[in-house]
DNA sequence: GCCGTTTTCGGCCCGACTGTTTTCAGTCG
């Protein structure tokens, strides 16, 4: 059955092939909007009444989506495609160039070749072209070289989701004792650059029986090798699968886990922890060897940066320590969801409170709250949280962080939070003076509670804005701001590599889901994956506190 | 193309930014 996230794309496909075409933009429009009405939408347009489906879409577009849910697909949009080169709708993927700069190259420049447009860019000659100049050349150019870079890597949830496929897939096969997941994805790297798993084999196993079992996987033979199966899965990302004796698979599991700088370092009985893994008896596990050769165990994820590993008593944070949730999106803003919703949802997931921070008034494009609707949600709060007690939602919200650093809504406004997350959307272009001064006066503002997702990093996508990260830090730490980590596999945002770094400051961090629909807040194992990474501890994190304690800590630091 | 009507056609989200201009068009969120 379609969801309303493949109907929605559809609609916003044909907008755009529409506006490329020439056609009236209003007209292109009212697909666009229904694109956009669907993204919002929790109800499967596919499950609602017909005349819940044109209220929703309007008369037209329902019809549309009616008849594309009977066929299973889209013939307009089809049609529309068959109409455009592949290689100018190639074109309309690379960001900066919307539909009039691509309608520019196709009709009047008779460019329909992607690999000529960057022919031209390469010889500098697309500089030349009216409307089109140095900077927009020198940016196509940074993309492609960015593209390239990045083909095949995967985020941290789409590369669990193979891996879980790939060990779903080989477990069954009689002579695999085991399968286990190894090298960046277990370390719980934010990017992995290559999904690995390590099959132990009970007996000889011919590799057609292996690589059989995986549809998905494609090998290829230049790069793979005895025990070795290098390829792509799905015929993208980047896929291992390394095989060894069952007997032998503990110490390959530490050592295809690595990473080499771990593997280098000095064990504790001499030689490198390399060397003193494959020392080891066989029938010794993973566990004990690591421990053996590093002296207590470490977790896969602190192999990177061991010097965050807790001292001795401290553990890392798990996903059972959060106990609330404090960064979520309802269809009051730009989520799926009701706030009944995702509320029931948190509550019933186990959580003992819910922080609603949707967006501010000044996000019109995710359409933020305004002062009026503000207020009907602070009333729909009080009513829910008469019904739920003592499961409790918080009056949140995700203030934008406007470009001289002021939060969204005046001081009477602010007040009346429970909590703000401070989170900057537009304007991303800063230098990193601007942007540090932008961020430290928000963090200064007493309103402000959390920092949200502080660099504004999309992985594989887009580059954060440059952050003096220690001044952020220090001054997050001196004004008592937590800091988040943004669990959406997109962001994960802050880095990692920054938490050993504020919770040594004295930064609270608080994790994050930042859902957008009930869905998301499965996301928020990725965020104590990192977290974990970092070497967070349960004490440093803000939302595992008990809610009587959170609704203290909120009480000690009010204006 | 859809919507909401002062019911039959005018208006549709909008501000910031950027690069290419020479006063603004195109893109983005």
């Amino acid at each position: 059955m379609l969801t309303n996230a493949e109907l929605a794309s559809w609609f916003e496909k044909i907008a755009e092939l529409k506006e490329l075409a020439g056609e009236n933009a209003f007209a292109a429009n009212a697909y666009r909007r229904a694109g956009q009405v669907l993204e919002r939408t929790a109800q499967p347009v596919a499950e609602m009444e017909p005349a819940l489906r044109e209220q929703t879409l309007g008369k037209g577009m329902a019809a549309k989506a009616t008849y594309w849910l009977a066929l299973g697909s889209a013939p307009e949009l089809e049609e529309l495609e068959a109409t455009i080169p592949e290689g100018v709708l190639r074109m309309l993927e690379v960001p900066g160039f919307g539909v009039k700069k691509v309608g520019t190259l196709w009709r009047e420049h008779k460019i329909e070749d992607f690999e000529e447009l960057v022919a031209r860019a390469e010889a500098g000659t697309l500089a030349q072209l009216p409307g089109f100049g140095k900077g927009t050349q020198e940016a196509f150019l940074k993309h492609l070289a960015t593209v390239r870079e990045q083909e095949g890597k995967w985020w941290l949830h789409k590369a669990t989701a193979a891996a879980d496929e790939a060990i779903d897939a080989l477990l069954p096969l009689p002579s695999v004792a085991d399968a286990v997941v190894v090298g960046q994805l277990a370390r719980s790297c934010e990017v992995v650059e290559e999904v690995a798993v390590l099959a132990g084999l009970s007996a000889d196993t011919p590799s057609h029986t292996l690589l059989e079992a995986m549809p998905l996987f494609s090998l290829d033979r230049s790069r793979s090798g005895p025990g070795i199966y290098k390829g792509t899965w799905g015929g993208r990302g980047h896929f291992a699968l390394y095989t060894c004796p069952a007997a032998q698979m503990a110490q390959e599991q530490v050592l295809l886990t690595g990473p080499a700088t771990f593997l280098a370092r000095a064990a504790k009985g001499g030689g490198t922890i390399a060397a003193a893994i494959r020392k080891g008896e066989a029938g010794i596990g993973e566990f004990e060897r690591v421990t053996a050769a590093w002296g207590t165990y470490l977790e896969p994820e602190l192999r990177d940066t061991p010097e965050a590993a807790p001292a001795d008593g401290g553990r890392l944070v798990e996903l059972a320590d959060i106990k609330g949730i404090l960064h979520c999106h309802s269809n009051y803003s730009d989520g799926q969801n009701s706030l009944q919703e995702m509320a029931a949802h948190c509550q019933a997931l186990g959580y003992a409170y819910f922080g609603i921070a949707d967006h501010s008034q000044t996000a019109s494009y995710a359409n933020g709250l305004s002062e009026e609707r503000l207020l009907r949600q602070w009333e729909e709060i009080d009513r829910l949280n008469e019904q739920m007690a003592p499961f409790k939602i918080l009056k949140g919200i995700e203030s934008d962080i406007l470009p001289d650093g002021s939060l969204d809504y005046p001081d009477r406004i602010l007040a009346q939070f429970d909590y703000v997350v401070a989170s900057v959307h537009a304007g991303l272009r800063m230098s990193a003076d601007k942007a540090t001064e932008r961020l430290l006066r928000a963090i200064q503002n007493p309103y402000t509670t959390i920092l949200g997702h502080a660099t504004g990093r999309l992985l594989l996508k887009r580059e954060g804005y440059p952050l003096d990260m220690e001044a952020i830090i220090e001054t997050a730490a001196r004004h008592k701001v937590s800091i988040e980590i943004n669990a959406n596999p997109h962001r994960l945002d802050l880095d990692w590599r920054f938490v050993y770094q504020a919770t040594q400051a004295g930064v609270l961090l608080s994790i994050n889901p930042d859902a957008h629909k009930l869905a998301g807040f499965d996301d928020m194992r990725y965020g104590v994956a990192v977290a974990r990474k970092g070497g967070l501890q349960p004490a440093a994190c803000l939302n595992t506190l008990h809610l009587p304690d959170f609704m203290a800590w909120l009480a000690g630091r009010r204006p």
